[in-house]
RNA sequence: GGGCCCGUGGUCUAGCUGGUUAUGACAUCGCCCUUACACGGCGGGGAUCACGCGUUCGAAUCGCGUCGGGCCCA
């Protein structure tokens, strides 16, 4: 074996491996009859820099990728890039000063194209240096061509099974980005807007109404008023008059409307917010659009038209201030939707879109047949599905996208659904290659895109195979991502794949925490507490940040980013190393039979395997990780390396054999166990041992040792001469006259002899010394259940006895009577433990209780 | 306004299918350079488990409420 450099070298050591790995050893067996463990892996959106939120999430992937391959499954851990979308937009429109009407559609595509590939490459870099085993022969990019012939594929066999149409129905619309957005596109801010009260005519005087909106006065369609309201129930029927436009509608009812928020009587328009659609449909109003899809107002709205909205809400509050309408205003704070993207007000405006159906029960239905850990992040998806109430907007008016395969007869109007055999395509690149129905050839291409979602809605179907292998795959086994988009993405992933496949996309849903930065909150720029990945590359190595994410908290927690984890993690790796290095030239595969010592050690070892083994099973890498770093730490380096060194420093033969043997054995067992965790350190400790790779090797087996107490008893009485030593003031190498030991069994005592430097006696049974009974320490576990309410009773009443009357009843029979109240009790005599004071019996000796052994120190 | 989660020594946290003196890490204090490691070892101090009420013989753990924080939404 070489030399064993003293200090580990992080960054020489991952540089190495990184670029000398065979990365095809990750690589998916299509023709594999191993059992698959295909993981849905989120592709992200590649703008900006691949961050340490990504870095959560893609080490929780490795660690299961890893684990499960080393478990004998065919796994695919393929990469995926989101790339269509507004951000992409925007930067291209700040970067190069242009909006995307000013240039060719097919120029500004190109543009968005070329940068996203630039973000793709660095992520990518990022991505390598962390360590992750991603299947680079499983990537895919939607924006290219063989990706969104999918999508488009997707919405063709929905639209033929009337999964999608196209309607007018309201739409969630951003004015500025000139698009619909869907609701998971609505983010709320609240906002202070003043309430106006405003008369309305009517028959009889006028009615008074509160609105925040008077800019909608012209799409007013109707007024309600609570049908339990005295004050109007006359009005219900009857018409009133929209003020400045003059114009009549009529007074409904409606139990929804909320008595007590203004004077009682509000305004419906087409549309100030989802509740005026709800009315709007509820009560077969007629439409009126004051709004259109600048953000101005229609010809609908008179003097007023094409005015900004906020203008024109000043102008008609003069106006009607000046007529005297308008008679108070109070300030009024109102959750405002704007648009997750630019922040500008949304507004519901009716139009021509396409859409998903949404089936929240069929939704629910295939949720409940996912393993979500941890579970209950379920209850978002369901609550969220039981809060749709309009089917999924699918159609947006931008240009980085997948285009919607349609075109409309110029002559018929007829839309024409392309066919799939046609794809991908572009409808305003292409004609279709057969006419119209009505016999037309000339067609107007839809130049509405597809929301993004529906790309990476279909990427657990197209990673396993869909559409195009016989032998697809799904569903798949694991969907990782962040409970910041269980609404949208998990979501949406369930609505598609029971769509296209009638089956669940995954057989189970791990969920991470959002990172947040070392003063707790939401890591982020404009906050200073942010931290790119990169940087803890270079100070302490992408392990290090394994470790961090493996050890900063439980799947579904929010993990906190704290340097002292990093510096923790650097302590530990250069600990393996330093166990390594020392082990490195005293180690082997001997073969040889394990004494108490190592059979004790071996058992522990063992233990580790099954917990290990149990904690990835269920995903929980802190709780993995932790217990594999405490054995390395504790068990083996400072009890078990302890004990052994005169062994094996000792001469030849085999008690020094079996200490060799099994030090290589857990060397090599918890090597195997920490490489899904920190692939790079594992690999250079395991190659220079064995000169093979460790993430070709299989994960540990138990050894079927079970823990021998005798060895345990040695460990146990050599911490206890150490602690006494450092008590003593005694140098721990200082040697004493004779130390003996009395056990149950007799322990060999060659480890114990070097650890103490001094000769060390092993006897059976007690040594000659009183004891004498000091009091007692009754047991709840057994009392509680046995005597209930009488369990403190029986306490005092065993203290108020005295130790010597609970001690001698103990010894001489199986139980012990107690009176309480008057009567006699029998109490199992296991329900109280005697606690005892050892006297030796005076001469110069002192002595240490290790469990059941006894320890005799002569000075 | 609703849903979900969280509130444990100075800091971060384990425990949370109830069993009396609450786990670990970092920090802190004392001792020790024991032939891998001082980025090490041994030992100590430090928490009325957010608050209140309740269920129970017994609550960090279960229930209700209050306060505070986070996320998702209306």
């Amino acid at each position: 074996m070489t030399e064993v450099s003293k200090e580990y070298n992080f960054k020489q050591v991952e540089e190495k491996w990184a670029d000398s790995w065979d990365k095809t050893i990750y690589y998916f067996d299509w023709t594999s009859a191993r059992p698959q463990y295909i993981i849905d892996t989120p592709p992200p959106y590649p703008t900006g820099n691949f961050h340490i939120g990504n870095a959560l999430n893609w080490c929780y992937m490795d660690f299961v990728a890893r684990y499960k391959r080393m478990r004998g499954f065919n796994v695919m851990f393929p990469q995926g890039w989101d790339c269509h979308g507004l951000p992409t937009e925007v930067k291209v429109e700040e970067k190069y000063g242009i909006t995307k009407n000013a240039v060719p559609r097919a120029e500004f595509r190109r543009l968005c194209e070329q940068m996203t590939k630039e973000a793709i490459e660095r992520f990518k870099k990022t991505i390598d240096h962390l360590g992750t085993s991603v299947d680079w022969s499983n990537e895919y990019v939607t924006m290219e061509p063989s990706y969104y012939a999918k999508t488009q594929r997707s919405f063709i066999l929905m639209y033929q099974k009337g999964q999608i149409y196209r309607a007018v129905h309201p739409v969630n619309w951003c004015p500025r980005c000139g698009t619909a957005i869907a609701f998971a596109e609505v983010e709320y801010d609240s906002r202070t807007t003043s309430l106006n009260y405003m008369r309305f005519p009517s028959d009889d005087g006028y009615v008074e109404i509160a609105t925040s909106r008077p800019e909608l006065l012209p799409a007013c369609v109707a007024v309600a008023v609570n049908p339990e309201d005295e004050r109007y129930k006359k009005l219900i029927g009857k018409n009133v008059q929209v003020p400045i436009f003059n114009y009549h509608v009529p007074v409904i009812a409606d139990p929804a409307v909320d008595t007590k928020f203004g004077t009682g009587v509000v305004m419906i328009c087409t549309f100030g917010d989802k509740q005026d659609v709800r009315w709007w449909m509820d009560h077969k109003l007629p439409l009126r659009q004051a709004i259109d899809r600048n953000g101005h107002l229609t010809d609908i709205a008179g003097s007023y038209a094409s005015l900004p909205t906020d203008v024109a809400k000043r102008a008609i509050i003069q106006d009607m201030k000046n007529q005297g309408i308008v008679n108070k205003q109070e300030p009024l704070e109102q959750n405002v939707g704007l648009c997750w993207r630019c922040k500008t007000p949304i507004e519901i405006l009716s139009e021509r879109q396409w859409f998903v159906k949404l089936n929240p029960e069929e939704i629910k239905a295939a949720s409940h047949e996912i393993q979500w850990v941890p579970p209950y992040m379920e209850t978002r998806l369901v609550n969220w599905a039981d809060s749709v109430e309009w089917d999924w907007c699918i159609s947006r008016q931008r240009i980085f996208a997948t285009p919607i395969p349609v075109w409309y007869c110029k002559k018929c109007g007829e839309p024409l659904v392309a066919k799939e055999e046609w794809l991908p395509l572009d409808p305003t690149r292409t004609q279709p290659p057969i006419s119209c129905k009505c016999g037309s050839n000339e067609f107007i291409p839809e130049e509405d895109v597809l929301d993004t979602w529906m790309d990476s809605s279909i990427s657990a179907l197209a990673v396993s195979g869909w559409p195009d292998r016989a032998d697809a795959r799904y569903p798949t086994q694991l969907r990782p991502q962040g409970h910041d988009i269980i609404r949208t993405w998990a979501f949406y992933t369930i609505v598609r794949a029971k769509d296209l496949v009638g089956k669940k996309p995954w057989d189970a849903v791990l969920i991470n925490g959002m990172v947040l930065g070392e003063d707790g909150r939401k890591m982020s720029k404009s906050l200073g507490n942010f931290i790119v990945p990169e940087q803890i590359f270079e100070t302490n190595g992408a392990d290090a940040l394994r470790q961090w994410a493996a050890l900063g908290g439980t799947p579904g927690n929010d993990v906190m980013f704290q340097w002292k984890e990093i510096v923790a993690a650097s302590r530990f790796q250069q600990k393996l190393w330093s166990i390594f290095r020392f082990s490195a030239s005293l180690m082997a595969p001997t073969g040889e039979i394990p004494g108490q010592v190592d059979r004790w050690f071996l058992g522990e070892l063992d233990a580790l395997i099954k917990k290990a083994t149990k904690a990835m099973d269920e995903y929980q890498f802190d709780e993995a990780f932790r217990a594999i770093r405490v054995f390395t730490w504790e068990v083996l380096a400072d009890n078990y390396i302890e004990l052994i060194k005169a062994r094996l420093y000792g001469q030849d033969g085999p008690a020094k054999r079996a200490a060799q043997n099994a030090l290589y054995t857990a060397i090599d067992v918890i090597v195997r166990l920490m490489a899904p965790f920190i692939p790079f350190i594992t690999e250079e400790i395991y190659h220079t041992m064995t000169g093979k790779s460790v993430h070709t090797q299989p994960w540990p087996e138990p050894l079927g040792i079970d823990a021998d107490t005798s060895g345990a008893t040695i460990k146990d009485v050599a911490a206890a001469i150490r602690r006494y030593k450092a008590e003593k003031g005694l140098a721990l190498n200082s040697p004493l006259p004779v130390i003996t030991v009395y056990a149950g069994e007799k322990l060999e005592t060659t480890d114990l002899q070097g650890v103490a430097n001094s000769p060390v006696q092993s006897m059976t049974g007690s040594p000659e010394i009183e004891t004498r009974p000091t009091g007692i320490k009754p047991s709840m576990k057994i009392l509680g259940p046995k005597f209930k309410g009488d369990a403190g009773k029986i306490i005092k009443a065993l203290n108020s006895m005295g130790p010597d009357d609970v001690a001698s009843q103990k010894a001489s029979g199986t139980t012990i009577k107690v009176n309480i109240d008057g009567r006699s009790v029998e109490i199992p005599s296991e329900a109280v433990e005697v606690l005892t004071q050892t006297l030796s019996s005076g001469s110069a000796v002192d002595l240490l209780k290790v469990g059941e052994a006894t320890v005799l120190v002569k000075r």
